[in-house]
DNA sequence: GAGCACTGC
C-alpha cells in the first residue's frame, strides 16, 4: 500500500486527557513523588509550560467572568491552575476552588498529585469527591476535585454553588452529557452570582463554540453597582503542550476494507520502520479479533514481514489483567501492536500511564477513521451503536498518541482530500445522540421548568425532548404541567439511576419486594455481570443454567446475587461461574448506596419471600413502555407495543428461544437485528394496571 | 445461536 506524505501538515498533539500530568523521565523509577524534596517539586512545577502563563491566567480570571484555556497535552493546566488560584487568594475566607473532570479515575489521581505537590494530606486542604467516596473536610478543604456529575448533584442542595469562588470545568471539549448540563447551569448561576469565575478547559476546535456560548457581553449590562465587575466577554488563552511532532501519512486511494489495510500497514511498518510499538484504532471487539486472526495467518505464510509482531487487544470488555498486558515492557526484538477501540483515546487508567511503558513504546499510530458511536431515534425511542466516521478532532487526538515518546508517524487509512473536505470538524455532542429522560429529570429536580427553552451549549432536537417528557409523564414522574410529582417525581430525582429503574424501586415498596428489587436495580445499573467468554460459550451457558429462572433475566440476577453472597463474595466462585468479579463487587456497592437512599426516602427493605409475581409487577411498573408481544406463528419475532418495531430476544438472555408471549425489556441493542437485553415475562393485564393512561389508546393491542 | 464504543450519579 502506498502512503503520501504532505509536507505542510503541522504536528498535532492530543488533548490534555489525564489532567496535564507530565510524564517526566526522572520520575519513572519512583512510584511516588514523595521521595522528592520541596525544592525539587517546585522546580518540576516551574518546568511545566503553563507556568509561563501564571500571571496572565490570574489576571484573566480576575477580570473576566469566564476564561477559556486551550491547553495541549502535558501543559500542566489541570494540576497547576487550581494551585495558582489558591496561591492568589481565591480560597480565602472559606471559599473553595473546584475543578471538575468527566472521569472518576482522573479526579482521584489529579487530586492525589496536587496534594502531594502542596505537601498536604489528601482530604485536608486538597480533597476530592466522586460517587461512593467523599475525601473532603468541610471548612478545611479549599481545593476540591470532583466529577461533573457530582457537582450537578451538589446543586440540588445548593443551587447557586455558593461556597465556590472559581469553578474549572476540565475536558469540556469531550462534550459529555453531564459536562454540557453543567455548562448550561453554570451560565445560569453566573447571572445570579457575578463574582463566580469560570475556567473552561477546551480543545482548540471547541474553544470558539465555548466563547460564543459564554459571551453574554452583548446581551446584558454589567450588574448594577459594579462598574468594575468582570468583563462578560470570555477570555481565551492558549497554552502549548509537551509532545513531539507526528508525521501524518494518508492513503492515496480510499480503502474498501480497512481491516485488510490495517494488516498491510502493520506489515509495512514492521518491514521498513525502526523499532517502536504500533497503536491501531479500530471500532470494536469484532474488528480487533479479525485483525489478530489475519496477523496470525500472515505469520504462518509470510514469516519475514510479520516476525516479531506481538498483537495485543484492548477494549473495555477485557478483564483488568488482560488490559494491563499492554503495559508490560516490549521484549527485545519484538514490536507490540496494540489493537484498540477508542478506549485508548481518553480512558486509559492513569496509574498505567504513569508507568509509561505504554506511551514510551508507541511511535506509530494507524487510524481506521471509524469508531462506534451511539445514536438515538426519538421516533422508535431506540438507542443504537453504529460504526460511523470520526471527526477531525478525534483524528488529531488519535495521531497525537504517536508523539508521546519521540517524533512519530500516523497512518490515516483515508485520503487527505477526505480529511480536508469531508470529515466533520467535530463530533456531535452526546446530548444530541441520546435518550434525554435522565437529563430532563435532573433539570426538573433543579427547578428548571422551561426545558425546551433551556440555554444549552448544543440544544437537542425538540422531538427528543418531547419524547422524554412523554415517557416521564407516563411514569407519573411529571404531572400535566410538566412539574415533578410529589412524592414520586422528587423521589425518582433523588435516586442516581435511570428513571425507569427508580420507578421500579418505588413500586416495589408498595408491592412488598424492595429487597429483591434493589438488587435487580443494582445489576441493571452496570454493564453485565457475566464475563465475556469467547471460545467457552458452552461452558458459560451451562453456568448460566445453574442460575436461570423461567421468569427471565431479572429473576436470574437474584439467583446470581444470592450465590455470590453464599460464596462469601469469592472471586474464585465468580471465576468458576463465568461471572465478572469486579462487576459483582460493584453490584454490592451500588446496592448499599441504594439501600441508604431508599431508607431516606422512607422505603423499608422488605423481601417478598419468593413471591416472584410481585417482583415482575414491580419491573413492569418501571418498564411498561418497553412491553413486547410475540408475533403468533413467527419464529421469535416480537413487536413493541409502543412503536410496532420488530425486535428479538438477545441470545445472551435466559429467555432466548423460550419466546414467551409477553415480555418487557430493559434496553435494545441494534445490530443486524434489534435485540432486547434483560428480558422478563409479564402478564399483559399488569400493563394497564401500571400505566392506564399510557395503554388506554392501545387497548386493542393488549388483547390476550 | 449472537454480540456490548465509552463514561457518570
Amino acid at each position: 500500500m502506498a502512503f503520501w506524505k504532505p509536507g505542510t501538515e503541522k504536528p498535532s498533539f492530543v488533548e490534555d486527557e489525564e489532567g496535564g500530568i507530565v510524564l517526566m523521565s526522572n520520575n519513572l523509577s519512583s512510584s511516588s513523588s514523595s521521595s522528592f524534596g520541596y525544592a525539587n517539586i517546585e522546580k518540576q512545577r516551574q518546568r511545566l509550560p503553563v507556568y509561563k502563563y501564571r500571571t496572565e491566567i490570574l489576571y484573566l480570571v480576575e477580570n473576566h467572568a469566564t476564561t477559556i484555556i486551550v491547553g495541549e497535552t502535558g501543559s500542566g493546566k489541570t494540576t497547576q491552575i487550581p494551585q495558582y488560584l489558591k496561591e492568589a487568594g481565591w480560597a480565602e475566607g472559606g471559599r473553595v476552588i473546584a475543578c471538575t473532570q468527566p472521569r472518576r479515575l482522573a479526579v482521584q489521581s489529579v487530586s492525589a498529585r496536587v496534594a502531594d505537590e502542596i505537601g498536604v494530606k489528601l482530604g485536608d486542604e486538597v480533597g476530592y469527591t466522586i460517587r461512593f467516596e467523599d475525601h473532603t473536610t468541610s471548612g478545611v478543604t479549599s481545593v476540591k476535585f470532583l466529577t461533573d456529575g457530582v457537582l450537578i448533584r451538589e446543586m440540588m442542595e445548593d443551587p447557586l454553588l455558593t461556597k465556590y469562588s472559581v469553578i474549572m470545568v476540565d475536558e469540556a471539549h469531550e462534550r459529555s452529557i453531564s459536562t454540557d448540563i453543567l455548562l448550561g447551569l453554570l451560565k445560569k448561576i453566573q447571572r445570579r452570582r457575578p463574582e463566580l469565575r469560570l475556567i473552561i478547559s477546551s480543545a482548540t476546535i471547541e474553544a470558539k463554540a465555548m466563547f460564543n456560548f459564554f459571551n453574554t457581553s452583548k446581551k446584558r449590562q454589567a450588574p448594577e453597582g459594579s462598574a468594575q465587575g468582570p468583563n462578560l466577554e470570555p477570555a481565551i488563552l492558549s497554552v502549548e503542550g509537551r509532545g513531539f511532532s507526528v508525521k501524518i501519512h494518508y492513503v492515496e486511494e480510499p480503502v474498501s476494507d480497512y481491516i485488510r489495510s490495517v494488516v498491510s500497514t502493520i506489515l509495512l511498518i514492521n518491514e521498513r520502520e525502526p523499532p517502536g510499538d504500533v497503536l491501531v484504532f479500530l471500532t470494536g471487539q469484532d474488528d480487533i479479533e479479525t485483525t489478530i486472526k489475519l496477523l496470525a495467518e500472515e505469520a504462518h505464510s509470510n514469516q519475514k514481514n510479520s516476525s516479531g509482531l506481538l498483537p495485543l487487544p484492548l477494549y473495555s470488555g477485557l478483564s483488568r489483567t488482560e488490559q494491563e498486558l499492554i503495559f508490560t515492557p516490549t521484549p527485545r526484538g519484538k514490536r507490540k501492536v496494540i489493537l484498540s477501540t477508542n478506549i485508548a483515546e481518553t480512558s486509559l487508567t492513569l496509574e498505567a500511564r504513569l508507568l509509561c511503558y505504554y506511551y514510551f513504546g508507541v511511535v506509530y499510530v494507524i487510524d481506521s477513521g471509524f469508531s462506534k458511536q451511539k445514536f438515538y431515534n426519538p421516533i422508535s425511542d431506540i438507542e443504537s451503536l453504529v460504526v460511523a466516521p470520526i471527526s477531525k478532532a478525534s483524528a488529531r487526538q488519535r495521531s497525537g498518541r504517536a508523539g508521546r515518546v519521540r517524533p512519530g508517524k500516523c497512518y490515516r487509512l483515508y485520503t487527505e482530500d477526505y480529511f480536508l473536505k469531508e470529515m466533520p470538524g467535530e463530533g456531535i455532542p452526546e446530548m444530541q445522540r441520546s435518550n434525554l429522560v435522565s437529563t430532563v429529570i435532573q433539570l426538573k429536580a433543579l427547578g428548571i421548568d422551561n426545558i425546551l427553552g433551556f440555554d444549552w451549549p448544543s440544544p437537542p432536537s425538540p422531538q427528543a425532548m418531547i419524547r422524554a417528557l412523554e415517557v416521564l409523564y407516563s411514569l407519573q414522574i411529571l404531572d400535566d404541567d410538566a412539574k415533578l410529582t410529589s412524592p414520586t417525581g422528587f423521589q425518582v430525582a433523588e435516586l442516581p439511576l435511570d428513571p425507569m429503574i427508580s420507578k421500579m424501586i418505588l413500586a416495589s415498596n408498595e408491592l412488598g419486594c424492595s429487597d429483591e428489587i434493589i438488587t435487580i436495580a443494582a445489576v441493571l445499573s452496570i454493564q453485565s455481570v457475566w464475563v465475556i467468554a469467547r471460545g467457552v460459550q458452552k461452558e458459560q451457558d451451562e453456568a448460566k443454567l445453574r442460575f436461570a429462572a423461567a421468569e427471565g433475566d431479572h429473576v436470574t440476577f437474584l439467583n446470581v446475587y444470592k450465590g455470590f453472597l453464599e460464596s462469601k463474595k469469592s472471586s474464585q466462585w465468580c471465576y468458576k461461574n463465568f461471572l465478572n468479579y469486579q462487576s459483582m463487587k460493584k453490584v454490592v456497592e451500588i446496592r448499599d448506596q441504594l439501600k441508604r437512599i431508599a431508607r431516606r426516602l422512607g422505603i423499608t427493605l422488605k423481601s417478598c419471600e419468593g413471591d416472584i409475581d410481585a417482583v415482575r409487577k414491580a419491573v413492569t411498573a418501571g418498564f411498561f413502555a418497553n412491553a413486547c408481544r410475540l408475533e403468533p406463528h413467527s419464529n421469535g419475532v416480537f413487536k413493541t407495543i409502543r412503536g410496532s418495531e420488530e425486535v428479538y430476544i438477545h441470545p445472551s438472555s435466559v429467555l432466548f428461544r423460550v419466546n414467551p408471549k409477553w415480555v418487557v425489556y430493559q434496553s435494545i441493542v441494534s445490530t443486524e437485528r434489534q435485540y432486547m437485553r434483560n428480558v422478563v415475562t409479564i402478564n399483559p393485564s399488569w400493563l394497564t394496571e401500571a400505566a392506564p393512561h399510557f395503554y388506554q389508546n392501545r387497548q386493542n393491542n393488549i388483547s390476550l
